[in-house]
DNA sequence: CTAATAACTAAACGAACGTTTAGATAAATT
DNA sequence: AATTTATCTAAACGTTCGTTTAGTTATTAG
């Protein structure tokens, strides 16, 4: 037998992460990755194939990391008050790690909206799908809320998560406690 | 004396700018110009200097294009609705153009946002510089808003603007009017 | 200790990028 | 009509991109 890599996977994908998180995908360089990740370009090829595949276990990194958040919400049992906290936590986490990098999966959608990537599309939709459906769980926990205006609302809050997102990239943590707070008035 | 241009550089920049608005920056690249434009790239260079004066005539462009909506805005005398009327006018427009690219202004300000181009930033800025002080100037209508509670809007209404853009990208225009709808229920 | 082989380094690949240049074309002045 | 000269075409520039390859190093198993 051989030597065993001198690295862990999961390590050198969070640092890829971290890197595609701040600067999209298209504007980091395999040269940027290999610097950051510590690691040569033939390593990173033997380990993920290409930027492509190095790009999408990004993404299944950055889900398993906000796994936490999202099975909170889940599990919350006060309705419209697990969503303001849910887009709190996300806020919060986002700043916690880098700074100002606003949400991966929304910088993704933003920059990948004209191109004709399916495998990251697919990636994108299945997660705003399952977001959008936890919404209306949360707001159907309210009884009085009919169908219509379920689905009225909780089409307002995933606009609303999106653009705090992309929002979330260049405003201060004040102006989005405050965006979060007149979100909520309107429920 | 020599031949005269073949084409009008008001012409030439206005498709410029919706490429540049469709893909972005990076992703546009001088030979998807030269074809859209439908001039040679010495007749780009000859008039623009470089990519990077081309993008910035195309904001320019762009800025006085949305000028007759940000003068209707600006001529309102009916405070908060005016906002909102602004906020269906630009996406109106917007989807009139060409069809779900935002606001050029957004894109742009996202794109760059961990760039370190200046110039680009200081067109960034100015914009929204005027458009928060547009803003303060309808909230201001209503007498009973303090000031505290003015700022405090225009925060909100700033972001939800920014967000409204970013989003306009990926949603449905119903999705979008609700949404509208919903953002002005409490102002 | 030796042999095998996976993981490493570093150089080179072709393609595409933004930009420049050399030469052909055509319109305006004399 | 001849001459001038700006505008055009088209090819080439040097870089950087993502990717591949050849050759070296080091660790593990027998």
């Amino acid at each position: 037998m051989a030597r065993k890599k001198q690295y862990i996977e999961d390590e050198v994908v969070e640092k890829a992460m971290n890197l595609f998180w701040k600067n999209g995908y298209e504007a980091t360089s395999m040269q940027m990755l290999e610097k950051e990740m510590g690691i040569n370009k033939f390593s990173i090829y033997s380990s993920f194939g290409n930027k492509h595949g190095l790009f999408l276990e990004s993404l299944k990194h950055y889900k398993t990391k906000v796994s936490a958040t999202l099975l909170k919400f889940k599990n919350g049992t006060n309705g419209v008050e697990d969503i303001k906290q849910f887009f709190h936590d996300t806020i919060n986490s986002n700043f916690k790690v880098g700074n100002q990098k606003g949400c991966l999966v929304t910088n993704t959608y933003n920059e990948f909206s004209e191109n004709e990537d399916q495998l990251i599309k697919d990636e994108m939709t299945s997660f705003m799908g399952n977001l959008k459906a936890l919404i209306i769980e949360k707001l159907q926990m309210d009884a009085s809320k009919d169908e219509d205006i379920v689905l009225k609302q909780a089409n307002y809050l995933l606009l609303a998560k999106h653009g705090l997102a992309a929002a979330a990239r260049v405003n201060t943590a004040q102006e989005i406690e405050d965006y979060i707070e007149m979100t909520f008035k309107n429920l």
